[in-house]
RNA sequence: GGCGUUGUGGCGGAAUGGUAGACGCGCCGGAUUCAAAAUCCGGUGAGGGCAACUUCGUGAGAGUUCGAGUCUCUCCAGCGCUACCA
């Protein structure tokens, strides 16, 4: 995943480049096509607010924060293809994105509506629902309020389906991510019933997976912002109420008033009252459903409060209710005796012939609101004319640059005020209008980067026949952060334009690897004010600060954050370690998917390491045997081996496996066959140290290609053959592949430790798994 | 509450159903050094034994199997996501 340029590298960012480095310069020495690709998500909040902090522009902000961040990555040496370099806020970058926006209009994915949505006051801004956590802004943290504002909106519910279904296909995806994803889609089946309001004179749909439960309904509530609701109070009640229902402490505590409507049950001789009720979501279903106390918690509650009937129609103790499980209809004429997956089956069918009702899917996901009221950010292509419609670009139209010039300390979106900017003649019907002030989602520019990335210079947004030639991404390398916003909203994208474009890619990710963050002790003074770990030093058994010499309180291993001070720069420990020694530690003490613990020691060690390889290599003697050759092989392979798992920790443990042998055995191998193997193999990992080892040694920095493994070098004959004795081991006896079982018995026999156990027993049975282990079996 | 995920030495972690603890860190001995760092050699799951050796041991309990860290079920704990989703 691209970064966002914040201004510096931080360590996370190396440990993720540094995985993604190794197996492309893996795939490279495979001979393999590898594009490894760099970029910048750069378009966003944080410059406009650096730009009014700094007295900058967000632009210049950003593009110096490129540059500096470059630079350090290239001091990392990763092997990355900086030609395929884009940054979102470009021109040449967000014009096409300007260009796919039409796209999605005429395809009719791209559509604008009024709706409640997600205003963050701190940001100004509306928010995607998907950057709304527990209530709250996802940058921000302000408590998120709900604003009625004509936006645009990508319809990512038409592919719920399809996007729910494809994660069964994403077999290289980890299963925390693929549930997520299908939480948040989150697919129910149940049916659709048509409450007839005779009042009014008109239906009310309601959503339910529990249908067979219809001949308990003893209520229906309606959400504060329902239709229904809005003609039947006037605007001062329904405003009452909803301040009513938002001074509730409790979240869970339910809330209702009684309309003056009533419901007739869509089977029973019936009329059943009609609330609002605070606990009935507006934006799940239809925003209105039925109350079967009996059988369900919520409805329970509610109706124990305002006295509601509670009619038992599933077989269960009275001291059970509320009961949801599954058991036999009671109650219920047309469902009697059944279970519930039966009576949901019957009722259904008894809807769809009354036509009361019919089976429906509904899912949580919603429609992605696009837009923001940010400057900094792609422009939409879009103008309304002064009666209020409005035209779409034409893509000959394009680019919509972004001013510079503006003035962002000004209230709202600076491009509100930018009236030279703003103020256009429609070139097609020559009326004044004004263009959209409204910029993009930031996620819109990082749903495609990757298909850019294939051709950042073409002048369409990609060539499809790139796209099918090279996607889907084979792996995939970021934070589990992301997990559902931007790789749901690219796993969109890339569907939409499969159905634009006619592409053969359904897709954007195979294979997604999710890297664990990297944590650090935290340190605190007695005035609980946090200490960088460069400023402790441990005296006399205390932790004491460098600077004031107060004691230091060490705290827990935490993700490392600049608010509690506890990170390592990049730059300084690429200066006083090394690029080699960093890229170890950030693979070797923990599998990448998991959390790292920063130490001196563990640093220190990759360091010791390095320094020992190249000691190895500066030294001569000894006798190369086939055990030597063997061995090498084996590294070989298992290094293979554990590259293509992401299991680099392992890679770190062949080495050490390998050198630990070789020097045990005082086998040096110098400029021999063998050591290019070695080096080759070494080199994804540890890319500057082998290519200085590589020039002494041989004369040359070109690596050969990496080395193909002879298997019959990997053949172990030698064996240490367990023992076992009612299947606990007793011995090990040394022996060779392809022992025979009757000779190897005899001598088992003989041996003291088998004997004793089975003297005076009868062998009933002795399981011989050839090359692996025997197991006697006795009486 | 729901879903997912993880439980293995002092620590990070290895183990296609077949010798549990590879490899590293730390620690303990020793060599080298005036001394330290670095380096090198040896040891290091727990209990018992002078020893050969022996018993126990992968969160708890059951099951499948000749054999379970690994598979199944029921719990417990941590972590993550989600949460009035009808």
């Amino acid at each position: 995943m691209f970064p966002y340029p914040s201004g510096n590298i931080h360590m996370g960012h190396v440990r993720n480049y540094v995985i993604g480095d190794i197996c492309a310069r893996y795939h490279k020495l495979k001979g393999d096509e590898v594009i490894h690709p760099m970029g910048w998500d750069a378009f966003g909040l944080p410059a406009e607010n650096a730009a009014i902090q700094f007295q900058t522009h967000p632009k210049d902000w950003t593009l110096s924060n490129i540059e500096n961040m470059k630079e350090q990555l290239q001091k990392l040496e990763l092997d990355l293809d900086w030609h395929r370099e884009l940054a979102t806020c470009n021109e040449d970058y967000y014009r096409f994105q300007q260009e796919l926006f039409i796209d999605l209009y005429n395809k009719g994915l791209a559509y604008k509506k009024d709706a409640l949505v997600n205003w963050d006051p701190v940001d100004q801004t509306v928010l995607a629902n998907e950057q709304v956590i527990d209530g709250k802004g996802w940058r921000t943290g302000a408590q998120v309020e709900k604003k009625n504002l004509s936006q645009w909106f990508f319809k990512i519910t038409d592919y719920a389906e399809e996007l729910l279904k494809g994660l069964d296909d994403l077999e290289l995806w980890p299963e925390k991510v693929k549930t997520m994803q299908r939480n948040w889609i989150g697919k129910s089946t149940g049916a659709e019933i048509k409450f007839w309001i005779p009042k009014i004179n008109r239906f009310l749909n309601i959503f339910t997976t529990r249908p067979d439960t219809i001949y308990g309904a003893t209520f229906i509530a309606v959400s504060i912002n329902h239709k229904i609701v809005a003609d039947s109070l006037d605007k001062k009640s329904i405003e009452k109420i909803r301040n009513n229902f938002n001074l509730v402490n409790d979240e869970k505590e339910k809330l209702g008033i009684k309309l003056d409507l009533s419901c007739k049950h869509p089977i029973l001789d019936k009329e059943i009252p009609v609330y609002v009720a605070n606990f009935v979501l507006d934006t799940y279903g239809e925003g209105a459903i039925f109350g079967c106390p009996a059988h369900d918690e919520r409805d329970f509650e509610f109706a124990n409060k305002y006295s509601l009937p509670i009619i038992k129609v599933i077989e269960c103790k009275d001291e059970e209710l509320p009961y949801t499980g599954d058991g036999k209809l009671i109650n219920s004429p047309k469902l009697n005796g059944l279970k519930k997956d039966e009576a949901i089956k019957k009722i259904i069918e008894y809807f769809n012939d009354s036509g009361a009702g019919k089976e429906k899917i509904n899912y949580k996901i919603r429609d992605w609101g696009v837009s923001r009221q940010r400057y900094w950010g792609c422009p939409i292509p879009v103008i309304y004319y002064e009666d209020g419609s409005y035209r779409v670009l034409d893509k000959s139209e394009l680019p919509v640059l972004l001013p510079y010039d503006v003035n962002l300390e000004g209230k709202g979106n600076a491009l509100l005020n930018k009236k030279n900017w703003r103020e256009v003649i429609c070139t097609k019907t020559k009326k004044a209008a004004l263009r959209e002030t409204d910029t993009l989602d930031t996620f819109v520019d990082s749903s495609w980067y990757y298909i850019r990335f294939l051709n950042n210079k073409f002048d369409k947004p990609f060539d499809p026949k790139e796209v099918n030639k090279f996607l889907p991404v084979d792996k995939y390398i970021g934070g589990i952060e992301h997990a559902i916003l931007h790789l749901l909203y690219s796993r969109f994208f890339m569907k939409a334009l499969r159905d634009i474009y006619d592409l053969k890619v359904d897709e954007p990710f195979k294979q997604l690897f999710t890297q664990g963050m990297i944590t650090h002790k935290t340190y605190k003074t007695s005035k609980n004010e946090w200490v960088m770990p460069k400023d402790v030093v441990s005296k006399d058994g205390l932790l004491i600060s460098k600077k004031t010499s107060e004691i230091i309180q060490e705290g827990p291993s935490e993700k490392m954050s600049k608010s509690k001070k506890n990170v390592v720069e990049p730059d300084e420990i690429l200066e006083n370690y090394g690029i080699d020694a960093t890229r170890i530690f950030v693979i070797s003490d923990s599998p990448p998917d998991r959390e790292l613990e920063w130490t001196d020691e563990g640093i220190q060690g990759s360091k010791n390491l390095t320094h020992r390889i190249e000691r190895y290599f500066s030294r001569k003697g000894g006798q190369i045997d086939l055990d030597t050759k063997k061995s090498v092989e084996k590294f070989v392979s298992d290094i293979e081996k554990n590259i293509l798992n992401f299991s680099l920790n392992k890679c770190v443990a062949d080495i050490y496996t390998l050198f630990n042998y070789l020097e045990k055995r005082m086998v040096f191998l110098q400029n021999n066959e063998l050591s290019k193997k070695i080096l080759t193999c070494l080199f994804p990992i540890l890319p500057k140290l082998t290519t200085d080892l590589y020039t002494t040694l041989f004369k040359t920095s070109n690596f050969k290609m990496w080395p193909s493994i002879d298997r019959k070098l990997l053949i172990v004959d030698k064996l240490k053959l367990p023992i076992q004795i009612q299947g606990k081991l007793v011995t090990t006896i040394d022996t060779k592949k392809g022992y025979s079982e009757k000779e190897i018995l005899n001598s088992i026999y003989k041996l003291d430790k088998v004997k004793n156990k089975i003297v005076d027993k009868k062998i009933v049975k002795v399981i011989n798994v050839q090359n692996k282990i025997i197991n006697i079996i006795i009486n």
